[in-house]
DNA sequence: TATGTAGTTGCGAATCTTAGCAACTACAAG
DNA sequence: CTTGTAGTTGCTAAGATTCGCAACTACATA
């Protein structure tokens, strides 16, 4: 049986984890994996409000995935952890994987041979 | 700029990931690493009500992250994608590296020497 | 001090997630 | 057909997330 301690860790273990359940904060990561940009360089690449990206990034801040450097009026974001981009990339394929199962059972449905 | 499918398969990640967003869940995956389990043994490990398993289960049902095979009454689930497993540690990982540089911080700001 | 640029924060509304409970289906054995 | 065991589903209240908007702070330059 599974002990109190045991269901903390799993509770941590969750809050890292749903840095991953938003799309946008996967987008900043993927973008940060070339390496720091500032919040402006981001909400750019991203299409989205500054304000908004701003609130992505405290979250990941806080939960300490994300490091800042100032420089003059900007703030450079980078990533703390590389071996999230692993864990990144392993989900991806996962999906990829998944999709192609799909795509493989929707054409033997629809009776395609390849 | 990130293009409009871009940001789908963004959003289809996320699904993935979001998987992992929950402790119980979390612990769901972790008691199937060593095999295929019943709903009343996964119940009877993480000690929660057996309607709440089987929600959860049902979200990785549907996300198809496990699959199923029946024997008489019972249902057993096992996972569909082992290269999960590896994410689920390396996320573990990064959270017992941030864990530990907490406690050095901690323990600086306390003045001890160990 | 005033102005502009870069970034953050607070707040409210809409939406999603979670957990508990009761009622349900599925199979087996008598 | 009835009873028991195994598992699922529907509903709902409480709580968490997300997003847009306006107001805010921080720094640089004049």
């Amino acid at each position: 049986m599974a002990t109190k301690s045991d269901k903390l860790i799993y509770e941590m273990h969750a809050e890292v984890c749903s840095v991953f359940s938003n799309p946008k904060r996967l987008e900043i990561i993927n973008v940060l994996r070339e390496g720091e940009k500032t919040v402006g360089e981001l909400t750019k690449a991203m299409g989205v409000p500054k304000a908004n990206v701003s609130q992505q990034l405290a979250i990941l801040r806080d939960k300490s995935i994300l490091a800042t450097r100032r420089e003059g009026q900007r703030i450079y974001y980078r990533l703390s952890y590389p071996k999230m981009l692993r864990a990144y990339d392993l989900l991806r394929e996962v999906l990829l994987e998944r999709l192609e199962k799909q795509g493989v059972m929707a054409k033997r449905f629809r009776g395609c041979a390849s």
